[in-house]
RNA sequence: GGCGCGAUGGCAGAGUGGUGAUGCAGCGGACUGCAAAUCCGCGUACCCGAGUUCGAUUCUCGGUCGUGCCUCCA
């Protein structure tokens, strides 16, 4: 079965055809480095990375680059606010959306460009504008000429015309035409900036991706990604900037965009309160919970994210992780099933995928020779590896303890058990229950339960989990 | 005002022109010292109206409701 993907130009679902089968070009916008990622954030990182593992399993080449975007008015801001130096930032955020990031399974892309490593690229792409009559110089400001692209609004489908009749924002003077948009703007002294032939000054946000894409993808790529907000205007002026630049090549064949997060039923906003950054989420919960969750609904459709869900996806893994633990090992090298592949291919039906691995356990739950169940859980091990799901052994999935539970215990989660101790009153527990005696086995299981361990007795003894 | 998206059982959430999504929750049973985990069984769900059709939750049109974007927010 081949790959469909909903591309955003022709608003139908395609069946993926690359440019060039030996080598499959994919950008997705990055984060811009002023604050800690958030959950909205952290589902285009969990998408695209589900569309790399798809395209790295079906072509034997894939370059997938996610920019870093390192210069921006709000990173200015930021850095003045706080007094911290804007290189410090911008290095401890992007360190921590990296750790965040993996921590989420997502695989690091192949390239990171930094968009104040490519100065030069976005000051050389702009003269080329200029000198082909899309941009104008005005004011130590250089301008994207919107009326001299004929198709422009061709991918958020809308004309200029209707763009200026909902504009919010007052005109700069030194613009021709009210939907003209900056490519470069003049930098203070307390400002970042680099020389420039229209002086010291600093780019603007959409000449940075049109740059660096061209420069690690070339003038034409098969897959462009990002969140759907981003459509207009910031795709719609890459599309502008590069295929004027470019004479009329188109930037990227599929255009691929995911929906927003929502959170318990409301926008997320920081005057409501309700901004999860991933950070703060990965102390209460597995990263992996985090991922599941942002996959339980297909990637187009909006996602409310709840932490009733986040619990749901935490035990889902739980079930899973259940049905591998214990002997049988899985198969090694078990073949990814079929429909799995098929659920993922077919536009990236997640949540079809999940229903698929809640049946893979239920085979190896049902099966009855070894054989049998070392194959279905090889079976469920290597679908949800595909997804980036499963990635540790059961018995550390189990382990796994919210911070602050396993030393501190204020919080009632771990009760301050080391594993040592857990281990000791289960032996204990065993003794009284040999002896028949079991009021103590009950009350040492009952001492457990209240510290988050739960016990179960099995023919071949007591396994624990927190939980 | 413009451009989009959505409406599926208590909840989450796929999908399909005629048969079961899946999970959670709930009920009953098996297993267990009791539990836990697991297994088995149990649900006349497809917003409203019209149309197309032998047949529509699925296609078309209209309506209602909800929701996103409209110059730098993933």
């Amino acid at each position: 079965m081949a790959l469909e993907l909903t591309n955003t130009l022709t608003r139908s679902k395609e069946v993926f055809t690359p440019i060039d089968p030996a080598c499959v070009g994919m950008y997705v916008c990055g984060p811009t480095v002023y604050d800690t990622a958030h959950i909205g954030n952290a589902r285009p990182v969990v998408v695209f990375d589900l569309l790399y593992r798809v395209l790295r399993r079906l072509y034997p080449k894939v370059v997938y680059v996610r920019n870093i975007t390192d210069v921006d008015d709000k990173i200015i801001i930021r850095s003045k606010e706080s007094g911290e130096p804007i290189e410090a930032l911008t290095e401890r955020t992007a360190a921590l959306y990296h750790a965040d990031m993996a921590a989420l399974n997502a695989l690091a892309p192949d390239i990171e460009p930094r968009a104040t490593k490519h100065i030069a690229h976005m000051i050389a792409l702009i003269e080329d504008l200029i000198a082909k009559g899309h941009a104008y110089a005005a004011q130590g400001h250089v301008l994207f000429s919107v009326p001299s692209m004929p198709n422009y609004g061709k991918l958020s489908r809308r004309s200029p015309d209707e763009l200026l009749a909902g504009a919010r924002v007052e005109v700069a003077p030194y613009k021709r035409d009210a939907g003209d948009f900056v490519l470069w703007k003049p930098s203070a002294d307390d400002q970042p900036g680099w020389d420039s032939p229209w002086g010291r000054g600093r780019p603007g946000w959409h000449i940075e991706c049109s740059a660096m894409s061209k420069e690690h993808l070339g003038p034409t790529f098969d897959i462009h990604g990002g969140g759907l907000d981003l459509i207009f205007p910031h795709h719609e002026n890459e599309i502008a900037q590069s295929s004027c630049a470019h004479d009329g090549a188109p930037l990227a064949k599929y255009w691929v965009h995911n929906g927003f997060v929502t959170v318990e039923g409301d926008k997320m906003s920081k005057s409501l309160g309700n901004f999860f950054t991933v950070h703060e989420l990965l102390d209460d919960y597995p990263g992996e919970a985090i991922r599941l969750t942002l996959m339980s609904a297909h990637y187009r459709q909006p996602l409310d994210f709840t932490k009733d869900g986040l619990r749901q996806s935490k035990a889902t893994l739980d079930r899973w992780q259940q049905a591998l633990r214990g002997d049988p090992a899985p198969a090694v090298d078990a073949p990814v099933p079929p429909a799995v592949l098929a659920a993922l291919e077919d536009d990236l039906n997640t949540p079809l995928a999940i229903s698929l691995l809640h049946e893979l356990a239920g085979v190896v739950n049902k099966a009855g020779s070894d054989a049998e169940k070392s194959a279905a859980k090889g079976a469920l091990k290597a679908a949800a590896n595909y997804l980036g799901l499963l990635l540790q052994d059961a018995e550390t999935w189990f382990r796994w303890a919210p911070k602050g539970a396993a030393g501190g215990g204020e919080d009632g989660m771990g009760g301050g058990l080391t594993d040592a101790d857990i281990d000791r009153l289960i032996e204990e527990r065993q003794a009284a229950r040999k002896g028949k005696n079991f009021a103590e086995a009950d009350r040492i299981r009952q001492l457990l339960a209240d510290a988050g361990v739960v016990l179960e007795d099995g023919p071949k003894g007591t396994a624990w989990k927190r939980g």
